[in-house]
DNA sequence: TATTCCGTTGACCACTTCGGTCAATGGTGA
DNA sequence: TCACCATTGACCGAAGTGGTCAACGGAATA
């Protein structure tokens, strides 16, 4: 199948389920913003369960794969994969806008453990790996609670992409990976002084 | 009328806003969650449109009003003025759970401009007052951008408080103030301990 | 006791939207 | 010419919608 109209179609359901519950997400709305009809849809998937359990896959199987892919294993600053991480996700994103709000509703409906299960049975050992294979915490000054520490990095990185992609959803221009990146530093650098040697 | 009735009323409102977009937010659902009859909510709100605006404006007023009454201005440090603010927004959430998710979709459907004004409007110069009044930014060390700093101080708390409402959410005891302002603790010493002279 | 009052009920209305079906269409390659 | 298949959209019965209103019941007043 075409794989314009493929995107199409991911990207209106998405949308759909994305801003409404399974029950309440409405075909006619996903038919229509795709751009195809009400057959065609039906077509391919059988019913709207199946269509949202294929999307549940796609969206974690896409944004594993893609981490896994392009992370850089030489790294060995934690600082640094974090935000190798996030930068990923912003691509992906760029790709599939609404793939985000549409992971925070199955984040909603599920625990964190129901989370991990899925994830490590798509990549097994997924979460350790990225991050802590080949960092190197020996960085972290002796006193600092590196769990903590890393905490800190994260939330500082997810918020400011959050912020900076609130602003992006409103503007139609690209991505700015290269100013993110030099104002992200801005904020790593601060928080590097602390928690490093 | 009733008071505890009136807060099933308004909880299970913020709910059903929550979780569907205006115009697919079902009265009946309301009713039912709230166990009312339909006939009384409509003896109350005139439609579901002055239910909502009505909604809108006391989630609003509430939020401001509990913030400004409750903040301790005589607190000089920013690190403790933003921890007393998201403590005061939990004792809130705790009355209304539904509140803070009800909140984010009006966050969503207005813009940040949008949202300045409007509550600059119910209580004005409120945003640099809680965030600047009588506080002591000499405390930074020169070399800090402390608008960056609070920035960094305010993820690190309001994502430390996320995490710890999304485990209440499925719980059903009590917020524990004191043990949440203990572990938040634990995080602010590190900043601190870069940010500060 | 009789009467008024009002908070409250839920069956009911006309109407919209729902998920899903299917006969028909049109283009393509054999 | 025919077989094939992606694609269409009118159509279905069912479910749900916002809002109305005659009637109820218990308390207060006369």
């Amino acid at each position: 199948m075409d794989s314009e109209k493929r995107k199409r179609i991911i990207n209106a359901s998405l949308d759909e389920f994305a801003k409404n519950s399974f029950k309440k997400a409405s075909t006619n709305n996903i038919v229509k913003n795709a751009g195809i009809s009400k057959g065609l849809l039906y077509h391919y998937f059988s019913s709207k369960k199946e269509l949202y359990e294929w999307l549940k896959k796609f969206v974690f199987e896409l944004m594993i794969n893609e981490i896994l892919e392009k992370i850089d294993w030489n790294e060995a600053d934690i600082f640094e994969r974090i935000k190798q991480i996030v930068l990923i996700k912003m691509q992906v994103i760029e790709e599939y806008p609404n793939l985000a709000s549409f992971s925070k509703v199955i984040y909603e409906e599920k625990s964190y453990e129901e989370m991990k299960e899925l994830i490590e049975n798509i990549s097994p050992g997924f979460y350790s790996q990225i991050y802590s294979r080949n960092i190197d915490f020996g960085l972290f000054k002796e006193d600092i609670d590196a769990h903590k520490a890393i905490k800190i990095i994260q939330w500082t990185i997810e918020k400011y992409s959050e912020e900076y992609l609130n602003g992006f959803k409103l503007t139609n221009e690209n991505i700015d990976y290269e100013a993110i990146s030099k104002e992200m530093d801005e904020y790593l650098i601060m928080l590097k002084m602390t928690f490093y040697k």
